[in-house]
RNA sequence: GGUGCGGUAGCUCAGUCGGUAGAGCAAAGGACUGAAAAUCCUUGUGUCGGCGGUUCGAUCCCGCCCCACACCA
């Protein structure tokens, strides 16, 4: 007697690349629904400039991840990695009570990660010495971060990104509240999972997608991006607005340069992002590669 | 037509008191375990508008020409 293993089939790619078709093709195939694994679509907030799905899309297959969150799913929240995967492993146990097939899709290569391979376990930080650690190197500097790690973690300064604020905020963060280097923790071995996972890549050439890109923005622009970003000005500042397609439209409304201007550097800036995630996906040898239009193909695969 | 200011990397510009030039952005490649649509790293030969002149040597000085902008007619 032949027992289906509970699989979860990852669509993964550049953003414009067409991986929502996908997922959802793959989702009524099998009859199941769709993970998101994308760090802005969660926003409830977010809605034009992140791509989220439309409506008769949402309606069409049921996706999690997507302006929701059982926790939260507000720009006001924090959401991370480590968070995303607690929550992603909790829902595709769930859907596998009544599927064998569970589709996740999205462009944050991270979360991706940390679904299928977990992250390493570190302790909590308070958020107030997260938050003073971040005032003080607005107020003093790189230079000042560096020295500090340098001090009280050497061996992450040592072998760490020392230009790089993000990584040495994390690194002094956790040095601070724990008394351990980040390293101590961070082991990085890849926890197996006890169902199947399949990845499969989306690629294009580089000028489809460049063009997808290019009328994507334009079209976005016509839904009434700029509203939506108007809107969200009294909280640019948060993590979850460092975002393209609305910095630039926050720089556009500051008078930093015209609107004409701001649209051009949404589709550079996007392009730039797309290929950072094709870097970040092309390294990870477990993905199988297809052109979303042969979608059909993917799914013969999975039978093998 | 006259005067002025320019013409230097794909773009915006800096610079060389004459010894063949450099930043930012873009582009290309890469990294990336609690901000990841973020953050960071690497990569710069280009008739220095054209033609002449001066000079050992000119992108830099001189002359003429072409182009752009501004002002005066």
């Amino acid at each position: 007697m032949k027992q289906s293993p509970k699989t979860v089939i990852i669509v993964a790619g550049p953003t414009a690349v067409g991986k929502t078709a996908v997922a959802i093709q793959l989702a009524k195939h099998f009859k199941t629904e769709i993970i998101s694994a994308d760090s802005r679509q969660c926003y409830k907030e977010l809605v034009i400039g992140v791509a989220r799905p439309s409506v008769q899309e949402l309606e069409e297959v049921t996706h999690h991840f997507i302006g929701t969150h059982p926790i939260a799913g507000s720009i006001h929240d924090e959401i991370t990695a480590a968070g995303f995967e607690t929550y992603a492993l909790q829902k595709v146990n769930e859907l596998f009570n009544v599927h064998d097939v569970v589709i996740m899709t999205g462009g944050t290569g991270l979360y991706i990660k940390a679904f299928c391979e977990g992250m390493d376990t570190i302790p909590a930080i308070d958020s107030a010495i997260r938050n003073t650690i971040i005032q003080q190197y607005e107020e003093k500097g790189l230079r000042w971060l560096q020295e500090q790690v340098k001090q009280k973690d050497p061996a992450f300064y040592a072998a760490g990104e020392i230009q790089n604020p993000q990584r040495m905020m994390r690194a002094l963060e956790v040095v601070e509240a724990t008394g351990e280097s980040i390293l101590l923790f961070q082991k990085g071995e890849k926890v197996k999972r006890d169902f199947k996972i399949i990845k499969i890549g989306l690629d294009i050439p580089k000028e489809e997608l460049h063009r997808n890109i290019h009328t994507r923005v334009d079209r976005m622009m016509e839904l009434g991006l700029l509203e939506e970003v108007r809107s969200l000005l009294p909280y640019r500042h948060l993590n979850a607005l460092q975002t393209v397609g609305y910095t630039e439209l926050f720089d556009y409304l500051d008078g930093v340069y015209s609107l004409e201007k701001a649209i051009d550097n949404i589709k550079t800036h996007t392009r730039q992002y797309a290929k950072r995630q094709l870097t970040w996906f092309r390294r990870d040898k477990e993905l199988k590669w297809y052109h979303p239009a042969n979608y059909k193909d993917i799914i013969s695969q999975k039978n093998l």
